[in-house]
DNA sequence: TAAAGATATTGTATTTTTGACACTTATAAA
DNA sequence: TTTATAAGTGTCAAAAATACAATATCTTTA
């Protein structure tokens, strides 16, 4: 491998030699609660306990790319938003080691195909029961929590926990249940009404016992337009 | 050194040890301009370029503590804010090998004691003038510089720009100049008021050639507890 | 086929917040 | 005492947020 110097052009030495790992949450809404995706951890040190997915980064790989790798474990990844929150840099942060993680989060489409196979190491969990994970696991779901629910009202993340046509109720349940909060549905609808985001798709439910609601998309290219003339998202 | 493991427990190759940096941008605000102090490159691949000051993190170093031992060069840095902004880990970002590279953000009181003394590789510039750095520094100063901004407006970063004890108008310029932006001086003081986070210190300003204005402190602990309730804060 | 059940859809009145705008005041210097 | 300089202050109109309930449309059931 080719020798890497330090800002003062000294050789570099072990001492400045690492692992380095990625973290994912994997995020998924089922109109009724925000669930995480956990595996078991199989070290005996957490014993019994469960755990984020993760792996090792490569020296050929990008972190995002790993990111992806891991992700691309249990659903087709190129599909859904990947976003990087923060990364954990403790020197005893894994029992092992030395081993600095970067967290990522990524949100499930709701009513599409559903996860790759799962084995029964594997178990989704509302956010709100879990507690005890394995590593410094429970800081960084909760800063991912954190992070989604920012986001959730600053930017169009949340119709990527939807299918690609949604009801008005659909949407604002969405929101009820990941920030926890009540909306009022009449001025949940003249504010998205004044955004101007959705687009109208003349549809509406089908097979549904009560009067079918109307179906809508989200306008990317127009949030986009926005979004590059500095105009403010806010829900 | 002790063996790592990976998740499938077969032990750590040298494909998974790399090296990791920090980078930090020291921003200043001298009441005219936005300033970052950046260091002369002297790798020859980035001969004349400028560069963020950064250094390796060693194994047995927290990352933060990696990110205060470079600011702590050139400041007293235990006064000052740090913020982690993002981690950067394309494959290709350092010419010399592979290194992830965490950016962190300070922001230097003014109207305080100076920086240590700086020599003649250091220099401070306006951030709208700077272009052509090192590495994939530009991209991280664009990332620190979006990140400024925002956290001025949503939280109380900016009182770490100023003495304790400061006037209204000052309050004001540091948002102008930092955010590119003019205020309405009424309608700021307004805002200021309702948020009810400022402290009269009873004081007013000495030796200005103008009627002298009083003097405000932050009043964190109301912050805090605020901030704690959940209230959000924003100007 | 009529009634019941379920959810969708819609408007108004009140309060709060924002944005635009100009004069008076306190001090030091001339 | 006059002048220069920045500090400090209030109102009106528009926009946004909040609180609140009746009607419409579809399916199911009696």
């Amino acid at each position: 491998m080719e020798e890497i110097k330090n800002s003062t052009w000294k050789p570099i030495s072990l001492e400045h030699k690492l692992a380095f790992s990625v973290d994912c949450v994997i995020f998924a809404y089922d109109e009724t609660s925000l669930k995480v995706l956990l595996i078991k951890c199989n070290m005996p040190q957490f014993k019994g306990q469960w755990s984020l997915m993760g792996d090792l980064v490569s020296v050929q790989e990008d972190i995002e790319d790993a990111a992806k790798r891991v992700m691309g474990k249990y659903t087709s990844y190129a599909h859904y938003s990947l976003e990087q929150v923060y990364t954990f840099g403790s020197v005893n942060r894994h029992p092992l080691g030395r081993v600095i993680s970067t967290a990522y989060y990524t949100l499930f489409k709701f009513g599409e195909e559903s996860l790759r196979q799962i084995d029964s190491d594997h178990q989704w969990f509302e956010v709100k029961d879990v507690k005890g994970l394995a590593f410094d696991h429970d800081l960084i779901l909760e800063e991912c929590i954190n992070k989604i629910r920012k986001s959730l009202r600053q930017s169009p993340i949340g119709f990527s926990f939807l299918p690609e046509k949604f009801t008005l109720s659909h949407l604002q349940n969405l929101y009820e249940v990941v920030l926890d909060i009540q909306l009022d549905k009449r001025n949940f609808r003249r504010k998205l009404k004044k955004l101007d985001l959705l687009i109208d798709t003349g549809e509406t439910q089908r097979e549904v016992s009560h009067r079918p609601a109307k179906l809508y998309q989200f306008n990317f290219k127009k949030y986009r337009q926005k979004h590059l003339s500095g105009i403010h998202f806010e829900i």
